[in-house]
DNA sequence: TTGAAAGCGGTACCAC
DNA sequence: GTGGTACCGCTTTCAA
């Protein structure tokens, strides 16, 4: 019996089991592997035909120790039953392999200690980058806290990257991937404006949450536009979920606002509203119009399709990719902040849950 | 100037820059931070004060390439934007995290180039487990292809885990871990039929689909117990999208086929169906009744909320997780064979899709 | 309790 | 073109 495993023996057969059984050094075993160097194709045949047999991978942690290594991409989400995210995250995925990356994810569950340990985590792994994505919940120290992962994971030779929400303050080592989200907001509501619709309850989503403040915010510049005043009594704030839609409409019904439309902050959040305005007998769009935000596949599943803001997710999260990517190649040519903060646009979608308020009678 | 780059140097700091730093021998800041050997408080306090001081962590694939390391699980999915499969990785990855574990996703896009080169992947990376998620297409060489990914990863001390799939036939070192599909599927025909439904149009899948074809099974064996004949002509196929539900009904409709419910092959179809019953002017479910299976949450967001089965797809992730778990703390008493094959059960979701068929004129 | 040193599985530089 | 071998960063005996 030999020392070391024979062929066929518990754990991984290793580079020197595949050397010896052909007959070969272990320098030219890793040599026709990474086919990065010439060698005899007599020497390339053996070699092949023993990593066959043996079914042999390398192992990808001797490798990255080495100084080889895929790069992996590190995508950490909130919550990944998210439509919204989860097309983000099919658009890094994408990307990444495409050009023979690995990508790792992981959920934080809107923990901040969840997300610290992930951080760190991913930064053991030795990532090439970290994607945050989702829009943030802005408190003082969130800057902070983000400017000490951005330099914490660049010390490590690692990029953070962020997606989908503003990028940070200051000189800090990140990547941002944004959206207008402002601008999608805007040409919402000047859509329902435009058609007649004065009185309008608004569902912006959490006053703390980034995306929230930035549809609001759009929103409120359309009125303004329009020379439409914008009651705070008609916004009602909450998470992005479809709960939210439903007890916000019903809340405001039982209320009695008076309203002729509804502005949701996403599209789940006016599936919710929909349903309660039904729930109440109310028809969409004849009585009520809704429109949402985000065009996940859910929007146009609905009865009336929504008419709703088209946000580039897939397209963000290949955007992100390619510009770690680059940088990483760091063709000669890029400076300092070169596409640091990238922001793709959005538009609207018109399908068929706005109508022409009805006549006061 | 040292050969050895000082503290602020480019690269991730290394144990050896902690060790030199404290003063202390490498062997000593790697027995305080992995925390499984005694040291005196002195150590510990001088270590951690350094540890800090540099931002440091530990290389993890310098780690599992020395023995420690964590264990790693890698989820090998279609498309990470579906609704169901979300729900199972989120069930594996939140059992990961809870251990410790770290979980990879890959995407394979239904194409088994990609699937082979995902699974040598990980066995690259050493992961525990590859989690396979989701219906297979049941060809003929997909049992042997299993096979072959199954001894591979054995071999290498991983192991392969089938979730929402049938099991392997013969002695492969497999998981399985399913649910009652064709039970669900009884059921969910059982209670359709149980309101007098005596022509429904049955939209079970693509035929090939393991999934698809329990569903079908179960359905037509609900209709034999209830003596009601069952029509082929009734049964259409096609993939698992919102498209095919519309397409089917729209074009069953079309046909002159004569049905007063749809039983869908999953609750994203019966959207479909249920959009294109509205845009024939059909009621749900004053005309059509409508039944879904797999109770995403879309299915209590469509109007009507949809009668349907559920599936413990987030359970499954979990118990998928704990099996391999388990099985690498292989404590005694555990026995060849012993929970390789885990099968949840389903029922029915009484929501409110489903009327008594109209009475004839 | 702490330190020295032998690997873990590859890669890549240096000879031949 | 091919082989020998010094690392990569960490864990874990073995001694002290």
């Amino acid at each position: 019996m030999s020392q070391r495993k024979a062929s066929g023996d518990a754990g991984r057969a290793t580079i020197r089991d595949v050397a010896e059984q052909a007959g070969v050094s272990v320098a030219s075993v890793s040599r026709v592997l990474s086919g990065n160097y010439p060698v005899s194709e007599e020497l390339r045949r053996r070699v092949m035909k023993v990593v066959g047999d043996l079914d042999y991978v390398t192992n990808a942690h001797a490798r990255s120790l080495a100084g080889g290594g895929t790069p992996t991409v590190a995508i950490l989400i909130n919550d990944i039953t998210g439509a919204a995210f989860a097309h983000v995250a099919r658009g890094v995925e994408g990307a990444a392999t495409l050009r023979g990356w690995l990508s790792l994810v992981g959920t934080t569950g809107d923990d901040p200690e969840r997300e610290l340990a992930l951080v760190n985590m991913m930064r053991q792994q030795g990532v090439a980058a970290v994607v945050l994505l989702g829009g943030a919940y802005d408190y003082d120290e969130y800057q902070l806290r983000m400017a000490r992962f951005a330099r914490s994971l660049d010390a490590a030779g690692s990029r953070l990257v962020l997606v989908g929400r503003p990028p940070l303050e200051g000189d800090v080592p990140a990547t941002t991937v944004d959206y207008d989200n402002e601008g999608g907001a805007y040409a919402m509501a000047s859509h329902l404006l435009s058609a007649g619709h004065r009185k309008v309850l608004v569902l912006p989503g959490h006053a703390e949450l980034t995306t929230a403040q930035g549809r609001l915010k759009g929103a409120r510049r359309a009125f303004e536009a329009y020379g439409v005043p914008f009651e705070p009594s008609m916004v009602r704030h909450g998470f992005y979920d479809y709960e939210h839609g439903y007890d916000a409409v019903q809340e405001s019904l039982r209320d009695g606002l008076d309203f002729t439309a509804v502005l949701a902050g996403t599209d789940v959040v006016a599936a919710g509203a929909m349903q309660a305005l039904r729930a109440a007998g109310l028809r969409v769009p004849e009585d009520v119009s809704i429109v949402g935000y985000d065009d996940i596949p859910l929007a146009s599943q609905l009865t009336p399709q929504l008419t709703t803001v088209h946000v580039p997710y897939e397209e963000m999260g290949r955007v992100a990719l390619r510009a770690v990517a680059d940088r990483r190649e760091g063709g000669p040519g890029r400076r300092k902040g070169d596409g640091d903060h990238l922001v793709l646009g959005t538009h609207v979608v018109v399908r068929n849950s706005v109508r022409p308020p009805a006549p006061r009678v």
